[in-house]
DNA sequence: CTCTGGCACTCGCTATACTGGAGTGCCAAA
DNA sequence: TTTGGCACTCCAGTATAGCGAGTGCCAGAG
C-alpha cells in the first residue's frame, strides 16, 4: 500500500505540520524535504495518501494535514526504526533531591512538562498492588491509634482511626506484630482475604476488624489520589487550544482523577512505550489529544507516566522523553 | 462624596455587570432597578461615577463597567451591611468523609468551586507552625529509619531516612523518646533551636544530628507542598478567559505553589473575609482577577482557603460561600 | 437647582463585496 | 511514470456601508 516515497511523503508532511501546525502543501514539501520529484509528483501522491485515508484537507483548496491513521504510521515508522532511542541519548532526566516519593512524582512531572512542551501525568503506583513491607499502629490516645503502611516501593499510606474500645499500646503492638507476620511481603490488597486469618490472640473486642475496615479505606482513599498532572499552560499554549472551550472539557477530564486513571491504563499496551493517538482513546474528551505513556517502578511497579498533547504533538521528542524520565524515575525508586 | 442615589446606581451598574458580562448603559439600569429617575439622570450620575473612577467605558459609545474601584466600593458596601452572612444560610458545606486530612482539603476545595463557578484554593496550614502531638521513630533496617510526625490538627509528615551509623531500634526509641518531651505541644518550627538542646544519652554518634537535619528538610517540603487548586476549567468558562491566552499567566501562576503561597498570605488581613480585587493584588498576573479568602483552623491554625475568578465574579455568593465552607473546614478539623 | 425628554453624534459590530494568493486537479508531453 | 502548465477553487484579509446601542448636551419643566 505505502511504497517508499509515499512513506517518505507522509513522514514529510507529518514533520512539516507538527512544526508549521498549518496545512502543508505540495511546493512546500518538496522546496523542505528531499523528495527527489517535482511538485505535480507529489501532489499525485497525497492525493493517494488521502484517498487511503492518512491525510486530509480542511477545506478543497487548502494544504494536507495527517490524519489519525497519517500520525498511526508516522509513529509506527518511528517505533520500528529506533529512532526515539536514538534521539533519547540528547535528553537527560534531571537528577531530583526529592526525599518523598510523592515529591518526586510532581517534580518528574515537571521535568516531563519542561522536556516536551506537553501536559504531563503521573501516576503513582497502586499501594494496593505494591507490597507491604511494614505496618505500624501507634496509639495516639486511649480510643485513637495511628496506622501507618510502609510499601516496598517507600510510599507511606496513613490514617488515624477511632477505636470502638480503649486498646493498650501493648495491645496495639501486638495486633502489629500479627499484622506485620501476615502480610509482610505481600500486596496490601492482601489485607482483605487475611482479614480473617490474622491471629491476635483474642479477637472478642472487635478491634482488629475495624482496624482492617479503616486501612483498607485508606487504601482505597490512596489509590484515587495517585494521580498529578502538570503544565496546564503548556497546552492553553498550543494553537489548537487557543480557543478555551477547546481545552476546557480536557482539563474538566483531567481534574477528575478516576476518569484519568481508567483512561491511562486503558492506554497501556505490552509495549515498551504506549502511543495512543486521537480516538484510538475511547474517551471522547481525549479524541483530540495524544497520549504517550509507559509504566515505571521496579519488579511489578504499575506506575504510569505520561505525555498528553495535541495530535500534532512532536512524538519522537516526547518518546524519548517519557523513555528517559521513566527511567530515571525507576531508578530513583530503587 | 458618593451620595445614595449615586451609590444605588453604581450598586445596580455592578450587579447587572456581574449577571451579564457586558457593559450596561442608562437605560438597563433604569428598566431593571428601581432606581427613581430617568434615564437621563442615570446618564448624569454615570458620568459622574466614571469622572471619580468608579466605572469606565470601554469605548466611548459603549455602556460602562465598573472598575476595581467599583468593585471595592460594592464589596465594602456589602461587607457593612452583613449581606454575606444573610446570603451565607442558603449555602450549606457538605458533609464530608474523607478519611485524611488532606483528602478533606481536597474535597473541600472541589466544594468551593462548584458553590461559586470560580477557581478555588486550599492552603493547608503550615506543618511548621502547627504544634507537635507526637513524633515517632520506626526502624526500617539497620540503617534506615522513617520518622513520622503528627500535629495536632491530625496532619502527618513522614520521610525515611538514611543513618550514618547503624542504630539499634532501642537507640530509636530512646531518642524518640527525647524528641517528644522536649517537643510535645511546641510548635514544629522549634525543632531547630531545640536541637542542641535534647538530650539523648549520648550524642557521640552523631545520629541525632542527622536525623534533626532530615526532619527539618521534610518539614519545610511539606510546607511548599500546601496547597492544592482545583477548578481551572470553572475559570476558562468564564468569557473574559476564553482566550486561553489571558488564562494562561494565571494558570502558569497557580501552579507554582510558592508565588501563589506568597500572594495569598499577602493578601490575608485581619478581617474575617478578605477580598483583593483586581490591582489590589500586587502580582501582575492577578491584575484582572479577584481573590476572596479567609483563615480557618483552630487556634492559630494558618490554613488559608480561597475563590480566584475575574474581577467580575459574584462577590455576595463567592464571600458567603467561602465563610461558610472554612467554618465547615474549621469544624472537621477539631 | 434638579430632573427629564429629545436629539444629534459616536463608534463598535455585522454583513457584503472584492481581491490576492496558496494550493489543487487535470491534461498533455517528455 | 513523471513533469510542467494551466484553469479553478476557496480561504483570508481588506474596504465599505448600515445598524443599533449608548452617550453627551441642551432646553424646558417642576
Amino acid at each position: 500500500m505505502l511504497n517508499e516515497r509515499r512513506r517518505r511523503v507522509l513522514s514529510a508532511l507529518v514533520e512539516e505540520y507538527i512544526a508549521s501546525a498549518t496545512p502543508v502543501g505540495s511546493k512546500t514539501l518538496v522546496d523542505r524535504y528531499e523528495l527527489g520529484c517535482s511538485p505535480a509528483t507529489v501532489r499525485n501522491e497525497l492525493s493517494i495518501l488521502e484517498e487511503t485515508g492518512f491525510v486530509m484537507q480542511p477545506h478543497i483548496s487548502a494544504g494536507r494535514m495527517p490524519t489519525d491513521t497519517g500520525y498511526r504510521s508516522f509513529v509506527d515508522a518511528l517505533i520500528e526504526s529506533g529512532a526515539p532511542g536514538r534521539a533519547g541519548e540528547s535528553l537527560s532526566a534531571p537528577a531530583s533531591q526529592a526525599g518523598e516519593v510523592d515529591e518526586l512524582m510532581r517534580e518528574t512531572s515537571v521535568a516531563l512538562t519542561q522536556l516536551t512542551s506537553c501536559l504531563s501525568v503521573v501516576l503513582a503506583p497502586s499501594v494496593s498492588l505494591s507490597r507491604v513491607r511494614r505496618i505500624d499502629l501507634l496509639s495516639l490516645a486511649p480510643r485513637r491509634a495511628l496506622f501507618v503502611l510502609i510499601t516496598s516501593s517507600g510510599q507511606v499510606v496513613n490514617r488515624s482511626i477511632e477505636l470502638a474500645a480503649e486498646a493498650s499500646p501493648e495491645r496495639l503492638a501486638q495486633i502489629e506484630r500479627a499484622m506485620n507476620s501476615a502480610l509482610d511481603g505481600k500486596r496490601a490488597s492482601q489485607i482483605r482475604p487475611l482479614r480473617d486469618a490474622i491471629d491476635t490472640g483474642d479477637v472478642a473486642d472487635g478491634l482488629v476488624g475495624r482496624i482492617i475496615d479503616v486501612i483498607l479505606d485508606a487504601l482505597e482513599e490512596a489509590d484515587h489520589d495517585r494521580l498529578t498532572h502538570v503544565g496546564v499552560p503548556a497546552l492553553l499554549a498550543q494553537p489548537e487550544f487557543h480557543d478555551a472551550e477547546r481545552a476546557r472539557p480536557l482539563i474538566e477530564f483531567l481534574e477528575d482523577g478516576i476518569a484519568v486513571l481508567e483512561a491511562l491504563s486503558d492506554a497501556l499496551g505490552t509495549r515498551d512505550i504506549t502511543v495512543r493517538i486521537g480516538h484510538e482513546n475511547r474517551r471522547a474528551e481525549l479524541g483530540n489529544v495524544s497520549i504517550v505513556a509507559t509504566n515505571f517502578g521496579a519488579a511489578g511497579g504499575d506506575g504510569v507516566i505520561g505525555v498528553i498533547g495535541p495530535t500534532r504533538m512532536d512524538y519522537p521528542r516526547a518518546m524519548a522523553a517519557v523513555r528517559v524520565v521513566a527511567d530515571g524515575l525507576s531508578e530513583a525508586l530503587r
